[in-house]
DNA sequence: GCGATACTTAGGCACATACCTAATTATTCT
DNA sequence: AGAATAATTAGGTATGTGCCTAAGTATCGC
């Protein structure tokens, strides 16, 4: 049952790359289709249709053919696996602060 | 000034990978020290402190050395960058379900 | 000091990933 | 029908990533 696990994995895999998260910004707004997304980047077009699968197997987005043209949308939903795995790593310090409505910041150390 | 954009890529590209997000999950309970936490893997030690590199180098760790003892911890806040792009990310639907205390749920269309 | 311990550095190999161009398929427009 | 448009498939390259072994370096404990 290491569902969760193997989504999880494959939605960070996905966002692991700028294009792909630009993507995914742009979806966030509206649905596109596949040349609109293209648009914005120097890059030919089957690279791009590459990063949508990848989205796509990631479970982020979904996509609809109508006629010769794909329309892809963000799948609502999709980025909870990584907003529940986010709540589970918070530092018992994290908790702490939370429950007392302090903001935490970090100080960097002088590296060794 | 993309700063926060390359904390972001460097954030994501650290978690991407199975074995480091596993590290981050260990050092969420507790900091530890660096055979600590290369016990659980079999995998040679540098390719382990290959990873706590990149852990380091993206800001989500850090570490300290007493003698030739190397202790890591998770830097709370580190997540923060990830936290406060996923809020940019959430769709105009789920801003919506939001306000409303609705829990949204995707079906997933055969594919096309 | 000397061996054991805890990392570190160096270098190398295999496979994955991000691109590309060229050629194809499927629709739509005229 | 024939040209234009929107995607897709096929196949190739180059760089990145994850892993390894072997050989350091720096403590620590006797």
């Amino acid at each position: 049952m290491p569902k969760y696990r193997d989504e999880l994995d494959a939605v960070l895999r996905a966002l692991a790359d700028p294009t792909r998260r630009a993507v995914v910004e742009r979806l966030a707004k509206s649905p596109a289709v596949v040349s609109e997304l293209a648009a914005p980047f120097s890059m030919a077009l089957p690279s791009l249709m590459q990063h949508l699968r990848v989205l796509e197997n990631a479970g982020l987005i979904t996509s609809q053919k109508h006629g010769r043209v794909r329309t892809m949308s963000l799948r609502p939903g999709a980025l909870d696996v990584l907003h529940l795995w986010l709540g589970e790593q918070r530092t018992p310090a994290a908790h702490q602060a939370d429950r007392l409505g302090i903001h935490m910041t970090c100080t960097t150390p002088k590296e060794t």
